[in-house]
DNA sequence: TTATTGAATGATTTATTGATCGTTCACTCC
DNA sequence: GGAGTGAACGATCAATAAATCATTCAATAA
């Protein structure tokens, strides 16, 4: 049905204007209805709450960032661990961007993590996915030499928690972030990097 | 002054059990002074405030820890890699006993650290100095080849952040964060081990 | 029938008040 | 005169009331 979807997107649109200006709190269901003029409770023909309204913002976001990390992963000009150096850098920077934008969209993420963590989990799972890609590329390139490629993408993600977490930016600039980023990637990019001689060597 | 002392020790023991059982916001210096047969403006003449009496527990455990961590780090039996595998799993371990034995002590270490940033910053500060130790060691012995030890012993602790931080266990079990520190010391090791033949066989 | 409304409802938030607590200090006791 | 007291003060917290808001649904319009 079209005109569900198109009504959905005025709707996301109107949402997204007032959310990202005042905040999830302080955005009503009667301030987004009015402003598509329409009533309060036709909103919830369209979405089943206020949450899945912020919920279809945050995919909008989402989508707009997984294209670019898989433009990047995919990307053929690049070795394996520009890659993953690229990947890495590139989603520090979208989180430190939207954040500096609007901070509002701060309080957004949080509410999503809390009132949707499935959702949250999803969006990390897909990210994983991506770096499984670019692992198992490597491997074949003999770059890598990774026996599990989904579990060295969750302890990849796991130690660089930190740059995709704001709360645990205390203070820090992108500078500083940039170098602290760089610095632990040098540590994992040899970590993963094949030691041995390529095959066709030996 | 040795009665000074004495009584700062008394009065850290009562506020630790009180502390410890019902939380910092729920014991207050009226409790404190009365298990200690003294007036509440009595306490300011051996504690400038109830946060420095906090401080005072929090460092007495930290101390505790520190000398556990010490005893690995010089460990004569243990070579380089275990000596930081073994720093890191006992680390995590005491945190998550802490956690374990008294759940207050969390609301604690939260205090502290928004009350006394310096104070927790100083705790990291002196694991890394231990963490140093062991690269030092480490490169002496061929183990490694780490330029900056100390830049590389602060991109450890970046990577590693997330056992430290109880808050971004989500419901793990300590099962599992055992598996995942692991699997992200596999890389790290791997990343700072020297992997050039040793010197004395070229 | 389907799309929409807007008043009713209960949950959540905000505002207000009263009580509690950390801290200070003039004073007492040894 | 140094050690200790406890009433006084302002800041913070808890309880309550008032207001706002998300959500529902019976009624209406198309």
């Amino acid at each position: 049905m079209l005109c569900k979807d198109t009504m959905r997107d005025t709707i996301i649109s109107a949402a997204m204007e007032r959310l990202l200006h005042y905040g999830y709190a302080k955005t009503t269901m009667a301030e987004i209805a009015c402003d598509c003029n329409m009533s309060p409770g036709n909103l919830y023909r369209y979405f089943s709450g206020k949450i899945d309204i912020a919920l279809a913002i945050a995919e909008r976001h989402g989508e707009e960032l997984f294209v670019h990390l898989r433009e990047i992963v995919r990307d053929k000009t690049l070795s394996s661990s520009q890659k993953i150096r690229a990947f890495f850098s590139a989603y520090m920077h979208d989180t430190y961007d939207k954040l500096e934008n609007d901070p509002r969209i701060y309080e957004l993420a949080q509410i999503i993590s809390k009132e949707r963590p499935d959702f949250a989990n999803g969006q990390i799972a897909k990210k994983r996915a991506l770096l499984v890609e670019v692992l198992s590329a490597g491997n074949a390139a003999g770059d890598f030499n990774i026996p599990d490629v989904v579990f060295t993408a969750e302890m990849m993600q796991s130690a660089l928690l930190k740059f995709s977490y704001p709360q645990l930016w205390t203070r820090l600039t992108i500078d500083k972030l940039e170098r602290e980023l760089d610095g632990v990637l040098d540590i994992i990019v040899a970590g993963i990097t094949n030691t041995k001689k390529s095959p066709d060597a030996a």
